[in-house]
DNA sequence: GGCAATCGGTACTGAAATGGTACTGTTTTA
DNA sequence: TAAAACAGTACCATTTCAGTACCGATTGCC
């Protein structure tokens, strides 16, 4: 199946619940249990979404973490970005070099073409869509991505 | 990295050579070539695309593959299934019951729309889109997906 | 009819990534 | 100074991935 890893899944789950906290300041160990997920995993997480400077981090006693901006200014891609690293559908549409077809491989640049695509689609949602109850019929979110 | 697996990204080579191939039936063994792989892998993607019906496959001597549909027919997204299996983002958005948190979860809805944005990314984007050169500066292809 | 070429299916294996755990260090506050 | 909490490193079990091997079934040609 096409699909993120887990971490990255659990990464957004831990989001929705800071972005649910508002400015309160969360511990690790309080937004695992929030989330249902096992702390040190959380821990790990929360490390990674402060390297990416989506959430901000307290030392000390009662420290903890708090989102680093308001969560319509946070999307999903960042999110992945944070935890896999850059968008690509494939191996040369992110590196070049490794295969040899390069050349005339027109199969490379429509895989970037795609990349720019998902990654559009995963831009357009922020956090705050996350949150907030699902769409009803016919008040969908409209979204056009260009492949260009 | 977000991405498609080796073997997905082997698939849409294997199905370009074919499309090149035009009504010629290649056996396992040329497009291996042709593709630069290894023929056991690509038997083995061949074996999975005739069974999703992308190719069809005639047996014993002089037998091998040619595709099922015209390339303008046949989407990426059909090869990323029929090699990975269903399109979802996470786990929760495929199968349903596995974390307790899906009553009160709005991350998982809001995935299977992401999910469906993906989909139909992948499905704009046809084999013969992928064999033509890629397009000019200002003749994009334009898409647009709407999140539902 | 027999042989060779080719697809079809199953099983196996080594390597890599994933996900989880443990431990130790550092910073901050009471 | 001690406790709370983040920060970093290392490690391990499991799963997945990618590749290989083998055997059976089907077809065409001699």
């Amino acid at each position: 199946m096409l699909r993120v890893s887990k971490l990255t899944d659990y990464a957004t789950v831990v989001m929705t619940c800071l972005a649910a906290a508002g400015d309160d300041v969360l511990s690790a160990q309080q937004l695992a249990e929030r989330a249902q997920l096992e702390a040190p995993t959380v821990s790990k997480l929360l490390k990674q979404l402060a390297h990416a400077g989506l959430v901000a981090s307290f030392r000390g006693v009662n420290g903890g973490y708090r989102l680093a901006r308001l969560p319509s200014a946070i999307t999903v891609a960042e999110i992945v970005t944070a935890i896999e690293g850059p968008i690509g559908m494939t191996e040369c549409s992110v590196h070049s070099g490794q295969c040899g077809r390069e050349p005339h491989c027109g199969v490379r640049v429509n895989w970037q073409r795609i990349s720019h695509a998902i990654t559009a689609a995963l831009e357009s949602v922020t956090l705050a869509d996350m949150v907030k109850p699902p769409p009803r019929r016919g008040t969908a979110i409209p979204l056009r991505v260009a492949v260009t």
